[in-house]
DNA sequence: TATGCTCCTGTGGTCTGATCACCTGTTGAC
DNA sequence: GTCAACAGGTGATCAGACCACAGGAGCATA
């Protein structure tokens, strides 16, 4: 009964939709690039012929997957990579924080092992000297921006791994890791020794990618995680055991 | 200059934000749950003291986000889980689509080996019999849902895994996967020969779940996916020279 | 010359009301 | 009992108005 060729009926899309596909043509067509600005609402309806709050739901969405910017007063501008959005979910429905910290560690792990692998395979010499001016950065950033630069070094090490799924990843999960962490832990300021000890790291796992050294690579960039893990060890304490328990209320 | 202590002003969110942040309230809270019904646009309008087209930007960016779904002349529905367009922006950027499909590949490696392992150590009894379940439904599956219904079984080891970052990780992925494969293999229907392979590989992966056994669930997972990879020769061939070049326009 | 103010213009943000398109349950003919 | 037609509820789209914000031009003051 399932079996007689039956062909899928494609539906028109929406307004906003048709003028997502516009934009993204003249994306992948290079006509638009990162950095651009788009025309004024008024005026892409006008040329589109469409009303402006189908231009502001097309907008809204590609600001929502990370492709565009709106300035209030000056105009909306293409962007690149991850919105700050895309794992937002994971905090409305997570049970706790602090679970959710622990899965976030979990989960970079998982994909920033591999990163670090890949980029001991595949970096070129260009990439190299971006991480090692990174990781040099990093050693004098400012406390206000540790955490920033700490995940800097990170995404050079994904632009150098040469897979643009894994670092989309990293760049999404760096927003909810940055956003979590800053709800648990307003105020503390990362000691100096804690400081020293991560900047090693960085070094270890620079010099293993220098090498091209992928299991050396790896294995330096499961420390250095392992070692944010355990800084922050009333986070992580006591998550083992109710695993899939039942939401409160 | 700058050292002077300076707190940086906060804004009011704009009104679209503050609906959305009132829905995540009652998610959070529970009054909300997946499945459930918004009151209607106009309803919500007047009882939130907005107009209607604010309302309408909260629930695009719910939409975009995977956090509701809109049927038209229906309702707005509760979701849970990733959205199609998470990784929507890598469609726009990405080179070719053989080059996405062996990252989104890599990138498969990396998370689900890593959700193997841990479902291999945390699948309570119910989960191992959902993934029971999951496998042998697959064995039947209908050619029109063969990929869809291969997906189950894989996210079925993503609840088991216990890591809602990872699980989140894979949805996204898998939307983004499923589109790029029908792009590429359009009419393509998977040999039966490699439907029984797969299916074994998928048992295979099973047995070492039920055993509690992480190796060897994690390396199974990895064959199980090499085997995929190498089903599509055409499309992961000639990659590896070209890393980073530049966008031919 | 430098600084600060005011005003104007261009742009996104929000509201209102009308009309179209779609889904669903109900009604009524047969 | 079946099924077509209808009506109500709901999202989709448009048009127009007005508000809020950013930036530049010109002017006033020091």
């Amino acid at each position: 009964m399932t079996s007689i060729g039956l062909a899928r009926i494609r539906k028109p899309p929406s307004v906003p939709e048709a003028v997502i596909a516009q934009i993204q043509t003249l994306v992948s067509s290079g006509a638009l690039r990162t950095g651009d600005r788009l025309p004024p609402e008024r005026e892409l309806a006008e040329r589109l012929g469409v009303g402006r709050s189908s231009i502001r739901e097309a907008i809204q969405a590609l600001q929502m997957m990370g492709m565009a910017e709106v300035r209030h007063g000056t105009g909306v501008f293409l962007t690149g990579g991850p919105g700050r959005w895309l794992l937002e979910p994971l905090k409305w429905t997570s049970d706790s924080r602090m679970r959710l910290f622990k899965d976030l560690i979990e989960a970079r792990l998982s994909v920033e092992v591999t990163l670090a692998q890949l980029a001991a395979q595949r970096a070129t010499e260009g990439e190299v000297a971006a991480l090692r001016a990174a990781a040099d950065r990093r050693a004098v950033a400012t406390s206000g921006q540790y955490l920033e630069s700490g995940f800097a070094f990170h995404q050079s090490i994904a632009e150098a791994a040469h897979n643009q799924v894994l670092a989309f990843m990293l760049g999404a999960a760096k927003h909810l890791y940055l956003d979590v962490l800053a709800g648990l832990e307003q105020a503390r300021e990362p000691l100096e020794a804690f400081r020293r000890s991560q900047h090693a790291g960085h070094r270890r796992i620079l010099r293993a990618i220098e090498r091209h050294d992928p299991r050396t690579a790896g294995r330096a960039m499961r420390e250095h995680l392992a070692e944010i893990q355990a800084y922050y060890p009333a986070l992580v304490a006591g998550h083992e055991a109710g695993g899939g328990a039942a939401r409160t209320s």
